[in-house]
DNA sequence: CGTTAGAACGAAAACGATTTCGATAGCGGT
DNA sequence: ACCGCTATCGAAATCGTTTTCGTTCTAACG
């Protein structure tokens, strides 16, 4: 490999210079410059990354957490589609990306070590369980971060808007005629705890009453449960008019079940899913769902961190909502009256 | 941030035999070594990965290339799946990942120079135009890489088996007593052009007839063109009574266009797959498709860098083929005679 | 002509580790 | 008592950069 001090010597000046040279320094001539330049491109030099972030104790790497657990982290469509937003914005921006794991690489144990170790001038922490000691410990040590659906106080994120999310779907189930609603929800977490405030809030807003034996809990990415909970809420006296579920996968088996029992879907009774992933546009009925902006939110991801990363005086913790939007399909019928 | 140094001031020792202690060697007594190990410890110490590549020119970093030209990178999930199964291996392996873009990133604006300016040990290629001359150079370097569904002669290469995997479909469509078999397949790509030999080859083994019109052209992942495909495939005068699809994307559109023209899948006429995406169980009627292996595809190619990286004397060039398993679904009526 | 300011460049330290090789000491053998 | 061997440790070079702070030289100015 050549180095700056081949690149030196085949220039007759000092490696200080060829550094300055390469780095676009003002303080020595356009000439000089040029040349060195020219001659480095013609040997084929290609800089070394670690000496220089030994020097500089800048990396232009970011980390990303991303842990598989119960197989809903990267190969969840919402995730790595972020993952995938997040990667070509960061690209953009002069950076690489690299995962931090907390298995054992160089000695290092945690979140926190390892991506220390790397030097990582920033991560962003998405799809882990935020309850983990060790995220945690990185999230408040002193590499910055950036969180995603998830806050930590006085730390930034960014939130896939649930509250606006289930506000707009109840909103236009409403506008379609309907007044029996039912939500079958996922875990408790905080994201679920807003869905169901944002449901229950907007659902007074229009006057809704939501009966108890309306909404059930479910898990995301479990169809079996909700596919239980469908049953449940179809046996109902006074059954719902339409159904929310927690995920789109979910509502697949929402939908077996329902014509299985000899309904069928968009006419008998309507329901919508939650993320929009590309295949619901595909399946019949096609799906009425609410999309979230996983581009925009990896998007705001890299913006944030690194913002954080280049001004830490001026960037200051907040939290970013990022709007999804309302995808029709066949799946809501227009009632017309209630 | 506590280096070496500051151990060996404390331990009072030298640099170099904190430098010992911490990597195991031998030539020095158990009891300095532990006591040394000890106090690193206490003083949490977390070593500089930048400063041991920099000298020991190892990264235990693998780069891989995943580039999501038109939508069919990392946001699908067949290449998501195997991120993660790369991911997983060889973080248990030790080594981390990285993306290696051909954004400038340090002045570096090829894939190779990227690959040298960040040190990987080696890089693991995916979903790229395989035909890129910076991919070709990457290749061509003196860096190990694997390539994952593309061989380029004398280099090793993860395949999922499409052979087989034609294979096993037209058997099992034989075996099911059809004997009519369409395949709509994707754009041109050594992939492809696997799939066709195989299914041509499979087809004469069993005696099976394919008339030109049977086999049409379409694109992965566009489900469109499936669509169109189908609906010319239904208007032969002497149909098929199976259809062969892409990948399952696009065999929900063929579904689709299948129930429009009067017809119900699975009864009047059968449809096979291909990928087994995790929502191909949930749809009605549930999809018979084969399931590449993904999980082993990215497996393998772990170990096969990891191989190359570590034992560059007697790792050879290979193409290891993972084979793949058809799932049965209820797509594919079972006739009774042909 | 003497002084000074600025332009252009270089010497050398530093970043934090690894590793070679030499130094020392202890110990057994003869 | 002397030799040699082994176990244990340290000095110092090195990896490839960046960056500070001189140093030199030219030109301008009073």
């Amino acid at each position: 490999m050549v180095k700056i001090s081949d690149i030196a010597k085949k220039c007759n000046v000092s490696i200080s210079t060829v550094s300055k040279a390469l780095n676009g320094r003002t303080d020595l001539s356009q000439q000089t410059s040029s040349r060195i330049r020219q001659i480095a491109h013609e040997m084929g030099y290609i800089p070394n990354a670690n000496a220089r972030i030994l020097k500089t104790n800048r990396s232009y790497n970011i980390g990303v957490l991303f842990v598989d657990k119960t197989g809903s982290g990267l190969s969840h469509e919402y995730f790595s589609s972020i993952l995938n937003s997040l990667k070509n914005e960061a690209e953009a921006n002069g950076y690489d990306i690299t995962f931090i794991s907390n298995q054992v690489v160089g000695n290092c144990t945690t979140y926190y070590e390892h991506a220390k170790y790397r030097g990582c001038d920033g991560v962003v922490i998405a799809s882990v369980d935020f309850h983990d000691p060790q995220v945690i410990e990185l999230v408040e040590s002193n590499i910055p971060t950036v969180t995603i659906d998830y806050v930590f106080d006085g730390h930034t994120s960014i939130m896939s808007d649930n509250v606006v999310g289930l506000h707009d779907i109840v909103e236009y189930l409403h506008r379609m005629g309907h007044r029996k609603i039912a939500f079958i929800h996922g875990e408790n977490t905080a994201i679920t705890q807003k869905r169901l405030a944002s449901f229950y809030k907007t659902c007074e807003e229009y006057g809704i009453d939501v009966p108890d034996d309306y909404v059930k809990e479910g898990m995301y990415h479990v169809p079996k449960l909700s596919g239980k909970a469908t049953r449940e809420l179809l046996a109902l006296d006074n059954p719902p008019t339409c159904i929310i579920y927690p995920d789109d996968y979910s509502s697949l088996a929402g939908i077996t079940e329902i014509e299985r029992s000899g309904l069928t879907v968009g006419k008998d009774i309507s329901i919508v899913g939650y993320d929009g992933i590309k295949i619901s546009r595909f399946i019949r009925p096609e799906l009425t769902t609410y999309v979230q902006d996983s581009e925009e939110i990896g998007k705001m991801a890299t913006k944030k961190i690194v913002e954080m990363i280049e001004s830490p005086k001026t960037s200051v913790a907040e939290q970013v909502y990022v709007k999804g939007h309302l995808q029709e399909g066949k799946t809501v019928k227009a009632l017309i009256s209630e």
